[in-house]
DNA sequence: GTTGAAACAAAACATAA
DNA sequence: TTATGTTTTGTTTCAAC
């Protein structure tokens, strides 16, 4: 029996009781991962060695992944973005691993899902334009043997989710 | 005539250049936003006044949306996430807009996709269990007089790309 | 657009409570 | 967890290039 997931396991570890204060200072991460500890001990009402603290076991112990930055994507030139569904033939399933990993690092590929149900999964592409879409299916997908068929969705518009943790 | 994008609209004001020296420095803030001001002058070989003004420039033009963090949804007991598209009715297109309000606030909601295509949009929710996107499924969204269809598909494994810029 | 130097602020760490 | 002290490191401004 193979795994379910076709990329490296995740660490089954059980999720670190997180109380009410470890919450409060990740919805002030998400909002401003830049903040001074000192700002955001003074939020959160603790002292600031405190607070470093509970940034540090977050980290360690894996609920904080990275801090990161939200960038424009029309800044980079990439004014369009598309969700490309995909199914993989029925004998590719093994070839999915290795398909995985090289998405990671195609630079039009924001994110991917692999998905139970009807297509093996959903990819999240930022692109320059149509054209620069359709090049991206013909080289990445279509070419690839283990796909049996795609399908490509334009975004009119694409939102974050805001909603307190 | 209406516009297509259902929400406030944004500025269409043109890209702003980003030179190479941008482009990298937001390579390594994706990688990690608390890279100290100083360290990232390091790397990328300038002065770390010509950094800070680089860096509040890509802020002012609105190249960097924000600085975030990614957290570990099973961190929060969010450990199953799913894909629900969604097709209106006919007649309820002009309900979007309120709509995407809504969900925006809705805490199991992590983003979702307005497109152009069959479906109207599609969710992605991060929820306890199965019975918790059950109970979101029936909550938001076939509980409203606007929708007209929702399929649901799980998520086995959530990528985010980590191409260059 | 870039720089270095100076003044200021914060981080990191240890320690003791 | 906090408060405090010390040392090290980083931020920010600005005149000058």
């Amino acid at each position: 029996m193979t795994p379910v997931t076709p990329t490296a396991p995740k660490d089954l570890r059980p999720a670190p009781e997180l109380d009410d204060l470890d919450r409060r200072l990740l919805t002030l991460l998400r909002e401003n991962s830049r903040m001074t500890n000192q700002a955001l001990s003074e939020r959160l009402g603790i002292a600031p060695s405190t607070c470093l603290a509970r940034m540090k076991t977050l980290q360690r112990t894996g609920v904080i992944r990275r801090f990161t930055v939200e960038v424009d994507p029309r800044a980079l030139g990439r004014g369009i973005e598309a969700l490309i569904s995909v199914r993989l033939r029925a004998g590719a399933r093994h070839l999915m691993s290795s398909f995985s990993e090289g998405l990671k690092e195609v630079p039009e590929v924001s994110q991917f899902f692999f998905l139970a149900g009807a297509d093996d999964f959903l990819i999240h592409v930022v692109a320059r334009d149509t054209d620069h879409i359709r090049q991206f299916v013909l080289e990445h997908l279509s070419s690839n043997q283990a796909v049996a068929a795609t399908q490509t969705s334009l975004v009119f518009e694409h939102v974050h989710g805001s909603a307190e943790l």
